[in-house]
DNA sequence: CTGAAAGCGCTTACAG
DNA sequence: CTGAAAGCGCTTACAG
């Protein structure tokens, strides 16, 4: 044993030879000085082979109980940490997921849109329950995105995030998965998504907002946000908001929709857009939260209450929504909830385990922004 | 030429003998079907050595327009990526930074703290400017948190972000910085600060919030805030609070000070804390803005008018402090100039540049809730 | 300006 | 249960 220990060090040999203050000295042999603490040194420490240090410090069963604990006592007193570049190289796993975040910088607010800052911490705990680290990257919108990340082996899947113009996306999308990558994004489920898809159940959310407007005798409700293709989530809001008016034998007017973006500003100028049209309305439904805030905003500059002269309900129950004045009625979206699934559908995707988009139940939160009943309405406009 | 592609393609000899299809057929040899694309296969398409495959992907200057640009072809041609695992293992650097992001799950709000939601955001696309990936990590402040990700070599450096109760985290980062990991940290810029630390000028704000208070008239301030020294940001806007008190000649009351950290349910509390001990107050200062909505919540549910009788202040302006009612007045910290500076000041730290620990400036933000002169004051409590 | 060769620090068949 | 050996896909001196 000592033989061996001789021919792996040949500094050994001299030692003897050595005057015994220079043998002392630490740093004589063994200058790891600046060199990294690999595998070998626990090995060499341990007295064992690197091959058993590797295992062992991954909990392969096949290492005894004695060895495990003996190169783990060596590891923690070497102060070793795996190298995660060599070991993901060899394994081909990162350990990592990549969440891609696209966002329409928006002049305004510089700030990120809070519902998915909201995601984004739900996405980043659930990452850490799962043990996988979590790897962010903004994308924006407009510019040609790279989704190297998983090409490039620093991630093992892909989370897309951001209200997405999925059109612009698809054939990106069909590229990344002909080249096997991994993916699943937020966004609007529907049969035709590129890929795995979690998202909210947003003709629901659309319908149950509406349905609850009209139950405050509203008649003429305007749709505020983007009800194009180009936004699908937007979209089927707007399709469960007609599918309330339809069924309760309302004609929907299309002077009452109002492109808008999810932003403040972008939600403050649709309610201007719709105000230059002279057309009556008596509540409004924003496609989103900050479209909500916008409007509310620009109506009260213009001396309109909420929600006795116009009711207002929202999508998304971001924080704010309750601590605006009137508190916003909503559509809350479960972000704690699609974090975890977003998460878990990836790593079920990576680990070749059967998976489908799925939706999400939404919940309508009733606030004071669309309540009426508290006094009765002198003047509601009738349907033209 | 030839020849040596004939010795490194041993099947290249058969073909000669091969049926014509099935030498034809692809596959027969070059069979990548399954295998990675690598360098190899750029520098034989382009027909160069795989170093300067290498070289020319990476911009060396040394290598020649012309065969750039041919390498450049080839990797587009085969959809190549370099492997990020393999380049760090090689170079030692990653390319990425990480976040170590430590919170308190209060148990009220599994919401992150809008504040540092914030930070994350800023960081994150400063991050991106800089061409760096960043790596998210949550610590739960509570555990043995491990910042593994310098030594496993997944990150080039490390942010720490987070309420910090420093004191219990000293010998870590002590620990940390004797590896040589690079690290920076958010909060109370001190001299004893383990590392270099960016943060906000918490002292001039603390002042800045109650010199305001007193121009309103208060007398009697409360501090709602934990102000020891396990929350060092909190204690220096104490400390500029009871400045602003000791300027004016007004002997600060330790009744005043309630403890509390940045939650809305802990603000709650301390308000009834603060009201059970019967002492009067006519404003509140908040160490957070979380806090602070915490504390009004409260007022309104005993009564208690803001700001007629009791004006309120926070710190932080998070996107909620302009929409709670009444509007909050706070103090602003630039979470868009925070976020650059620390990603900065790491690249620095990384490059072996010269850095230091920086202040950054506050800003007062007056708001309703702390706006006593529209209505004259009929009873305000005297100094005692 | 380019190539041949070594090696980064692991994991993983293959043996025993 | 453990070891010897190969090799993951790059980067980087070292030559020329």
């Amino acid at each position: 044993m000592s033989i061996v220990a001789r021919q792996r060090d040949p500094n050994l040999a001299s030692i003897g030879t050595c005057d015994r203050r220079v043998a002392g000295s630490r740093g004589r042999f063994r200058v790891h000085s600046k060199k990294r603490i690999t595998s070998f040194d626990i090995a060499e420490l341990a007295g064992v082979s690197q091959a058993t240090v590797s295992r062992a410090l991954r909990g392969d069963p096949s290492v005894s109980e004695d060895t495990r604990r003996r190169v783990e006592a060596a590891a923690t007193t070497l102060n070793y940490t795996v190298d995660k570049n060599a070991s993901n190289l060899r394994s081909k796993l990162a350990g990592t997921l990549a969440l891609l975040f696209f966002d329409d910088p928006t002049p305004d607010d510089s700030h990120i849109n809070p519902f998915f800052l909201s995601m984004l911490g739900s996405i980043t705990q659930a990452c850490a329950r799962q043990g996988y680290d979590l790897l962010i990257s903004f994308q924006e919108l407009g510019r040609d995105w790279h989704a190297d990340f998983a090409e490039s082996k620093k991630a093992d899947g892909i989370i897309l995030l951001g209200y997405g113009d999925y059109l612009t996306h698809a054939s990106r999308l069909e590229k990344l998965r002909a080249k096997g990558t991994r993916l699943v994004s937020w966004g609007a489920v529907r049969p035709d998504q590129p890929c795995i898809t979690i998202g909210c159940d947003n003709f629901s959310g659309g319908r149950a907002a509406t349905e609850h407007l009209l139950d405050q005798g509203c008649r003429r409700i305007a749709f505020l946000g983007d009800a194009s293709r180009h936004f699908p989530e937007f979209q089927e809001r707007y399709r469960g908001h007609l599918q309330a008016l339809r069924t309760r034998g309302i004609v929907p007017d299309d002077a009452l929709q109002v492109d808008a973006e999810s932003s403040q500003s972008s939600g403050r100028l649709a309610l201007k857009t719709l105000m230059a049209r002279a057309e009556p309305f008596d509540a409004i439904f924003a496609a989103s939260d900050l479209i909500a805030i916008g409007a509310i905003g620009a109506l009260s500059e213009h001396g309109i209450d909420v929600p006795f002269e116009v009711a207002v309900a929202g999508f998304d129950d971001i924080p704010m929504a309750s601590y605006v004045n009137p508190p916003l009625t909503t559509v809350q979206q479960d972000t704690r909830r699609a974090g975890e699934m977003l998460v878990d559908s990836l790593l079920r995707l990576i680990h070749n385990e059967p998976v489908a988009s799925r939706m999400l139940p939404m919940k309508l939160i009733v606030r004071r922004s669309s309540l009426w009943q508290e006094v009765p309405r002198a003047e509601s406009p009738r349907e033209a």
